[in-house]
Parts: structure tokens; C-alpha cells; sequence
DNA sequence: TCGGGACGGGGAATCGATTTCTCAGTCGAG
DNA sequence: CTCGACTGAGAAATCGATTCCCCGTCCCGA
């Protein structure tokens, strides 16, 4: 573990000055090919790699953006990190991810640990439409922040999201034309955007279908509530004709229980979820579900940022993406 | 997005030098209690918080560790994360997470990464037993690393992981007391340390129960290779009794395959398997499976970092875990 | 031939926090 | 009363890479 190589020791090999090195290295124009040469040949050999700390130090850069998710179990946020990550390394940048568990207080400290490494950017799925307020309004301060998902609107940042309307409104036709004419709506409760979206499209595009008794039932984005959720639906009369859940994460276990209970999916009522996500495929049948474009939405989010580090007094700025439903068994004839 | 403020700032606002506002914020004993006093209150009233890289660059630490795993999808190496990251934060430290997508070139490029961004210490689950070991060589020469898991013999670093051998004993004991006589193993090829292991194990416990056609299936650890290893099971003559898994991700589409085409756990077959994620929990039947005690082995992976940052020079160390079987439905009555 | 401009490259300052070094001042012992 | 040990605090060096500033050189046109 011994001390390792600096500018000066390039330099001093390739008997330039360390100011010449940086620059050779740098591949700046002004400086002789010849000599450049010299130098990418001697850090080459000396097996150079600058120093991260003193080039942030000095640039006030890292090359690095951050990223907060509410829970790294749900393979759709997964999903959403893979593709940043793989836009970031296009040029040369990376990720560094953390986990808010869903819980406003890690959230803010998980944000305040990225500006604190100085990320060159901090995109953030945000626990709460409200409450997430204060830490993505400091944090926006400070560096360039894009909210990607959903929103919390007062934040005034960036974003990037999907046209819930539009996706839950392919949902609710595609059952109709399955001949459904009941439904039931299981979802999260509306502390997120999108739960909140997604729950008022379906009640709108729903319309008189909405089943009279347990036309919602609302919860968590997590499996627990999927299996709660079931259980409720399968206690309480007769089954909707179809039900449209808000996330895969709810709807896997949800499908689960059901089954378990003796109710055949698609046969006895049907099932389309949101995100598409890889989970939804490990389930039998496999789910219905809305896919997002998540590579797209990735790309445009990093391009966000770099929009707002050249010119931090943009307005803040909205990208909305259309969603496609995938059909699969889960809604099949 | 102005300057924001550093020690001098601090002093200043105290009327002590830097060093001395240095000297106090780290709770250096040789300072006034009233300068101390002094510029603590002036810390606050400013906001003061360090400059990371500054901090790094004199001090040659960063109270980071990094680590990487082999897939984020996977709820075991998720919940290793979730423990890891806990008890750093008891320490105030924080951790860097990689994704190496189950490939080595992916691997050593992140643990490249992470070595450049001058981790204090590194936990890897190396993707694969022989390859992985170059790139963990390298980074063991400049900064600490420990093996979680699973490890890569050669690459010489410390070690923690779970008594795969003991596992798959109780997985066998726990079969046969239920009655069953022969069985088939599905894991993953032998490339890794553990599913060479759980491979071996299962030879020598089952025995003479091991089913004499299709005894051994074996591919890799995920949901993919669950559902092809579920066909082929199928396809080909009886079931045996019992099928011990090698994780979950391959046991959770395996089960839920195997009951798409009819087979009821436990009746027709018993299954366990090992990992005892969130996941093998939202099938149905629920799944028996290995425990490892994952906080403790968090624990103990960041301890053996300290240990080795205070002296290189020790010998690789092994901690292994005892794991312990949990009963649930999918081995019932 | 000489002055101005272009250009390449080196010295030194800079980014902030930490950690020597150094020294003034205090106290106790002889 | 004097000398040395000790304390506490400030000045300055340090960690490396980058970059501003300026100087020397060379070329070209007048």
C-alpha cells in the first residue's frame, strides 16, 4: 500500500513540468504532440491515475451523480438505476446509489450525504409528495437535482415521469375489451404522485365500473399490502371483474394470494399492473402490466441535469413519457 | 449555488486561527474549552459542514467503504447491503454500492472504481471463483478487502460467509425426517465457492437418495434458469421426493413453474432452499430455507476491514457462519 | 533590423482541511 | 530568582491536480 504516483513523478519522468503533464493528460491543444507523447507514455508505463480528491478539490467536479430510491427491493427502481448508470458510463461518469427505505428521515440524509460528496447531480425517486419538500429544496440549492418517477411538486426541480393518466387509461380499455365491467382499484395511498395520479385516472376512465363495495384499497407499495389487500378483496362478497393494481411490486403477491385462495387468474377476475418489471414475469400467469421507458427517461434525466449545471436558473422543467401496455396472461381470454 | 463556507470562515467568525477551529471541531483535548465553545457555536450558526475532498486529501481517508455485488435484483445480496449499511452508519460512515451484473469484466471495472475513489476498505461477492481473483489482487494492494459469501481462494483476501456444508446437512436431516427418500439438487455451476459447496454437500449427504436420472441440475443463480431447470424436471419422468434448491431466485420460479403445470408443493414434491430472502416468502407455498445471519456476518465483514487498515500484514482470515434452516410451508406435512 | 503577436511551457497560486513546527507564555522546582 | 518543562495557539507546510499569469522564443511584416 505504498504511496502512489502523482502528476510530478509523470512529469519528472517525461522531464516536463508537472503543469505541462496535467495539460498533456488533459489532452489540451497547446501543448507539442511530441511532448505529449512523452508524457502519456511515462504515465502509462508509471501506471498513473490522478488523484480523485485533488481534482475535485481544485474543479469543483466529480464526475458523479447521485441517485435515491425509496427501496432497492423494487425491481422497477432497480430497473431505473441500471439504465442511469448505463447512460452515465457513455461518458465516463458514475453512480453512486442509496436506499431511503421509504422513510422521509433517511431520505433527507441520504441527500445530505450526496451534496455533501459534492455529486455533480442527485436524481431522486422521492418518498413523499410532500414531505420530501424541505431536504429536495436545500438539496436544489446546491447542486443540480431531477426528480424521476414522481414528484413532489413544491421541490421546483426537474423531472422526468410517466403519463399516468394515459397508462392507466390503456388499462381500463384494454379490460373493457376483454368484456369487463367491473372493477376494483388496489393501490398505494396518495402520499406519492403517481399513486395519486394513477388512483384519480382510474376513477375517472373507471367511471360506473368502479366496483360499488371495494372499489379501492389502498396501501403500500410493498408486497405485504398486496397480500393484505388480497385477503380483504376475497373476505368481502363477490370478486370485481378485473382489478387494476398500481405497481407490480403490489400485484405479484396480491396474484399470489389469490391463487392461493382458490381464485383462477385470468378466469375468475382479471389483473393488469404498472411497471412491467421483472417480477411480474417470475408469477404464473404472468402479469398484464404497464411498461414505462425507462432507458428514455434515464437519458433524458441526466440530460437535465447537465442542462442545469450549465444554467442553473432554468425554470424548472417536466418530461413526460408515454407508457405502452404489455399484455400477457394475467388478462388473457 | 454560492461558495459555501470552510474553516476560515469559521475561525474567523470565532476569532481563532484555522488550526485551532480545526482543533476544535475534531475535539482535539489541547483546546480551550471556551475557544471551543466558541467556534463550535460559530460552526452551527454558519452551517459549517467539511469539504469531503479537502478532509480526504490531507487525511488519506474517507470514512467510505464500497461494495459490490453481483445483482441488485437479488434479495439476499440486498438484505447483505441493508446490514452492511447499518452498522456503518453506527460509526458514521457510509457505503458506495456496484452492481457487476454477474460478469467479471463488469466486476473488475467496478472495483477499479472504487480503489480510484480511495474506499477506505471494499466487500466484494466475487462473480466467480477463479476469475475474479486478478481484479481483487490488484485492489487488496492498495486498500482493504474482504470476500462476503462467497470468495475467491487465490485472490488471498479475509473471508466471511455461512457453512454451506452445515446447510445443506440440515436441509437433508430436515427432508428425511418428512419422510422423503430421494432427491434431486438445482443450483448454480459450480463457479462460485458457495454453489461448489452446496453442491458438494448435497453429494455427500444425500447419498444413495441422490435421484438416480436427473440427481443434479445446474446453471446459474437466477429466476431464468428456475423456470428452465422447472421444464426439464417436467419433462422427464418421475419427481423425486424432495428438491433442495441452491437459492432462492432459482427455487421462487422454479416453485411457481412446477405448480403452473400442476405439481403441488408439498404434496407432490418438498422443496428447500437456501438464502431465506423476502422473496421465497410471496410464493405460495412459502418456502423453507436456509438462514444466514446476514447482520452478523455485516458485522463482522466491516470488522475484519478495521482490522486489516490497522495491520496489513496479517494472514487472510475466515469467518464462517452457522445457518440455520426455517420451516415453512413448501416441506409441510 | 526591429517591433508586435502568437505560442509553448514553467512557476506559483489555488482548492480546504489537517498537521506539523515553532514559539510565547506559565508554572513549579531547585 | 532562574531555568526547564509544559501548555496552548498560531504560522506555515502538506495532500495532488489544475490553472492563471507571465516569460522566452520564434516568425512575420514593416
Amino acid at each position: 500500500m505504498g504511496r502512489s504516483i502523482t502528476v510530478r513523478d509523470v512529469a519528472a519522468a517525461a522531464q516536463v513540468s508537472p503543469a505541462t503533464a496535467s495539460r498533456a493528460l488533459a489532452g489540451h491543444p497547446s501543448v507539442n504532440p511530441e511532448m505529449a507523447r512523452r508524457v502519456l507514455k511515462a504515465s502509462r508505463e508509471l501506471g498513473y491515475s490522478a488523484n480523485v480528491f485533488a481534482r475535485a478539490l481544485r474543479t469543483q467536479r466529480t464526475d458523479t451523480i447521485g441517485m435515491v430510491v425509496p427501496s432497492i427491493s423494487n425491481p422497477y427502481f432497480v430497473a431505473a438505476v441500471e439504465a442511469v448508470e448505463q447512460v452515465l458510463a457513455e461518458t465516463d461518469r458514475s453512480l453512486i446509489l442509496c436506499d431511503s427505505r421509504d422513510t422521509v428521515a433517511t431520505e433527507a440524509a441520504r441527500i445530505d450525504l450526496l451534496v455533501g460528496r459534492r455529486v455533480d447531480g442527485l436524481i431522486v425517486v422521492p418518498v413523499s409528495a410532500h414531505d420530501s419538500v424541505p431536504a429536495l429544496r436545500t438539496a436544489a440549492a446546491e447542486v443540480a437535482v431531477t426528480q424521476f418517477d414522481r414528484i413532489a411538486e413544491a421541490a421546483g426541480t426537474d423531472f422526468v415521469g410517466g403519463d399516468n393518466d394515459d397508462g392507466v387509461r390503456q388499462c381500463v380499455e384494454h379490460l373493457r375489451e376483454r368484456g369487463c365491467r367491473t372493477f376494483a382499484y388496489i393501490g398505494a395511498r396518495p402520499t406519492t404522485s403517481t399513486a395519486d395520479e394513477r388512483l384519480r385516472a382510474f376513477r375517472r376512465f373507471a367511471g360506473d365500473g368502479v366496483a360499488p363495495d371495494r372499489g379501492f384499497l389502498l396501501g403500500e407499495f410493498n408486497a405485504e399490502w398486496g397480500r393484505e389487500a388480497a385477503r380483504t378483496l376475497l373476505d368481502d362478497g363477490p370478486l370485481p371483474d378485473a382489478i387494476v393494481c398500481g405497481a407490480d411490486v403490489i400485484a405479484v403477491s396480491l396474484l399470489t394470494t389469490l391463487r392461493a385462495a382458490g381464485v383462477e387468474v385470468p378466469r375468475d377476475v382479471k389483473l393488469v399492473s404498472y411497471d412491467d418489471s421483472s417480477m411480474g414475469q417470475l408469477t404464473v400467469p404472468r402479469l398484464t402490466s404497464v411498461h414505462q421507458p425507462v432507458d428514455s427517461m434515464a437519458r433524458e434525466a441526466v440530460r437535465l441535469l447537465d442542462g442545469r449545471r450549465e444554467d442553473g436558473s432554468l425554470p424548472a422543467r417536466k418530461s413526460i413519457f408515454a407508457p405502452d401496455i404489455v399484455v400477457r396472461e394475467s388478462t388473457g381470454t
